[in-house]
RNA sequence: GCGCCCUUCGUCUAUCGGUUAGGACUCAGGAUUUUCAUUCCUGCAAGAGGGGUUCGACUCCCCUAGGGCGCACCA
C-alpha cells in the first residue's frame, strides 16, 4: 500500500438491458480517467441476477462500448464466474464472527415489513437471528448476513459529494450470500474491487447509499477503502425520471439518429462537467483536462437541441471521406438495406464539403444528398413543385440551350458565369433564375449550393433532369 | 414513513465573500449568401423562499419548499 499505483478504474453495467445514456456517462468518466492518469480501465459484467441477465444484453453492452469508442483494458471480468470467490467471502466472514446465517424465510421478512410501514416505523431488517443459535434452524435454508455494527457512523468520503456521514442504526444486516448459495450485489462488488485493484469507483449517484453498506464489508475484511466519486444521474428533458422518451435509450440509438460518436463524448462529458467556459472540447482535450472536482453535484437533463448543434459541429469538422462511409453505413442498415453504387459514392464524397455545413445528424445529411443516388428526372417535393411555375419552365428551356451551347467545360464556375448572363440579360436577380433550376435539379428548394451539384452530376445527366421539366 | 443527496437564465454551466452574475444551446433581430445552411454581430433571459453570520453574500450556517436516490435472498 506503501507504492502510488497507477489508478484502476471500472465499469460495472449489469447485463438487463442496453447501454443506455447514463451509463455510458459513468463509463466515460472512468475511461477518462484512466486515461488521463495513465491507469487501467477495466470492464465487469455484472451478471449475478441470472434471472435478469442475458447474452444479448452483454453484447449491446459491449457494442454500445465500442461505438462511443471507449476501448477497455484487459479481459472482461464475467462476475457470476466469480462466485466461488465471493462465497469463500461469505464464509470466513460467518467463520470470523463477522456475518451470521438467518433462517428467516421470505414471507416472514415480507410480514416484518409490512408491520415496520404500518407503524410507520424504518423498514429494515432487525436482526432478528443476529444473536440466536445457528443449530436452531436445523436443515431450513439460510442466507449469510453480515454482522454490521450497530453504533457510530460510516462516512463515505466522496470526491463529487463531499463527506457523507451515515449513523450504523441506519444500516441493517445486508445479505450477503443468498439461500442458494449465489453472492448479492453488495458482496460481489466489493470483492471484485478488491480483488481487481480498484482504486477508484466513479458510478451513478443512486449507489451513493449503498457505499456505506460496502463500506462496511471492506472494513470488516481489512482491505483498502477506494476513491469514491458518485455522479449525480442524468433526468429526463422534464426534469422527472429519464424516460425512453426523453433520451434514455441505447447508445445504438444515437447512432441511428445520426449522432457522431465524438458527439456523443463531448456532449456527455459537458453534460455534469466543466472546465470554464469551454464547450467545445476534443477527446484529446478531454484526456488532458478531466478531473474529479469539477463534476457538478446537481443532476442533469438531456437537451437535444444543444446535442443537435455539437453534432453539426463535428459533422463539419469530419473529413469527408469519413461522413461518406457513415452515409452509406446509416444506408446499409436500414430495411430494407439501401446499396449505393460506386458512382453515388463518389458523388456524395465530391458533394460532402457543401452537405456537411447543412445537416444537424447524419440521417439528415443523407436525405439531403438523395438527389445524388440515382440518374433520371426528379421527383419534385412541395416546395420545388411550386418553383417550377409555367413561366419558370419556359426560362428553363432557354437556360438549357444557352449551357448546352456555352457550357462546354462544366465547371462550376464556367455554369454560374452562364446563368449569371441569363439573369442579366433578363434583368432577373440570380436567385429568381436558380431556384428553378435547382427545383429541377434536386428535387427540392434547398440543397448544396447548385452549381456545385451540376458539376457533380456532371453535363449529360444535369441536362437530363433540366430537360425534364423545361416547357 | 425513514435515511441520504441536489437547487444560478427554458436547458448545460462559470463564479471557489466584494463581478454591470460570464459562456454555450434555444429563441428573436441583423450582416454575408444562388436556396437552405454555415459564419459573424446584437438582443431576451437566472442565484427556490425565509432566517441568520459578515463591513459585504449566489458563495458560509439553519429552516422551509421542490426534485432525485436508497430502504430486496435486483444490480
Amino acid at each position: 500500500m506503501m507504492d502510488n499505483k497507477k489508478p484502476v478504474l471500472r465499469f460495472a453495467p449489469s447485463p438487463t438491458g442496453y447501454l443506455h445514456i447514463g451509463g455510458a456517462r459513468t463509463a466515460l468518466f472512468n475511461w477518462l480517467y484512466a486515461r488521463r492518469t495513465g491507469g487501467t480501465f477495466l470492464l465487469r459484467i455484472e451478471d449475478t441476477d441470472r434471472e435478469r441477465s442475458t447474452p444479448e444484453a452483454v453484447e449491446a453492452i459491449l457494442k454500445g462500448m465500442e461505438w462511443m469508442g471507449l476501448n477497455w483494458d484487459e479481459q472482461t471480468v464475467y462476475q457470476f464466474a466469480r462466485a466461488g470467490r465471493h462465497r469463500a467471502v461469505a464464509e470466513e466472514l460467518l467463520a470470523q464472527g463477522k456475518a451470521y446465517k438467518c433462517f428467516a424465510t421470505a414471507e416472514e421478512l415480507t410480514a416484518m415489513r409490512e408491520e415496520q410501514k404500518a407503524l410507520k416505523l424504518p423498514q429494515r431488517y432487525d436482526g432478528r437471528w443476529r444473536d440466536r443459535d445457528p443449530a436452531e434452524g436445523g436443515d431450513a435454508p439460510y442466507v449469510i448476513r453480515l454482522k454490521a455494527r450497530q453504533t457510530g457512523e460510516t462516512v463515505v468520503r466522496d470526491q463529487v459529494m463531499g463527506d457523507v456521514t451515515f449513523q450504523n442504526d441506519q444500516l441493517d444486516d445486508m445479505v450477503l450470500l443468498r439461500s442458494d448459495g449465489t453472492p448479492t450485489y453488495m458482496l460481489a462488488v466489493v470483492v471484485d474491487d478488491n480483488d481487481m485493484g480498484v482504486t477508484h469507483v466513479i458510478r451513478g449517484a443512486d449507489h451513493l447509499n449503498n457505499a456505506a453498506r460496502q463500506l462496511q464489508i471492506i472494513e470488516q475484511m481489512g482491505w483498502p477503502v477506494p476513491v469514491y466519486a458518485h455522479v449525480p444521474l442524468i433526468h429526463g428533458a422534464d426534469g422527472a425520471k429519464l424516460s425512453k422518451r426523453h433520451g434514455a435509450l441505447a447508445v445504438e440509438a444515437y447512432r441511428d439518429m445520426g449522432y457522431l460518436p465524438e458527439t456523443m463524448r463531448n456532449y456527455l462529458l459537458r453534460l455534469g462537467w466543466s472546465h470554464g467556459d469551454d464547450e467545445i472540447i476534443s477527446t484529446e482535450q478531454a484526456i488532458q483536462w478531466f478531473n474529479l472536482e469539477n463534476i457538478g453535484k446537481s443532476a442533469a437533463r438531456m437537451d437535444f437541441k444543444k446535442l443537435d448543434n455539437l453534432n453539426g459541429h463535428y459533422i463539419r469538422e469530419s473529413s469527408d471521406h469519413a461522413l461518406t462511409a457513415e452515409v452509406v453505413a446509416l444506408l446499409e442498415r436500414q430495411t430494407p438495406p439501401r446499396i449505393l453504387s460506386a458512382l453515388a459514392r463518389e458523388r456524395l464524397t465530391q458533394s460532402m464539403p457543401g452537405l456537411k455545413e447543412r445537416a444537424k445528424t447524419i440521417v439528415e445529411l443523407a436525405a439531403a444528398a438523395d438527389f445524388l443516388y440515382t440518374d433520371g428526372p426528379r421527383d419534385l417535393d412541395a416546395a420545388a413543385e411550386k418553383l417550377l411555375t409555367p413561366e419558370a419552365r419556359t426560362e428553363l428551356a432557354m437556360i438549357v440551350t444557352m449551357l448546352d451551347k456555352e457550357a462546354i467545360d462544366w465547371t462550376p464556375a464556367s455554369l454560374e458565369a452562364i446563368v449569371r448572363e441569363f439573369a442579366r440579360l433578363r434583368d432577373a436577380k440570380l436567385g429568381q433564375v436558380t431556384q428553378p433550376l435547382r427545383a429541377a435539379i434536386t428535387g427540392r428548394a434547398s440543397s448544396p449550393p447548385l452549381f456545385d451539384a451540376m458539376a457533380v452530376l456532371g453535363r449529360d445527366e444535369s441536362l437530363v433532369r433540366l430537360r425534364a421539366f423545361a416547357g
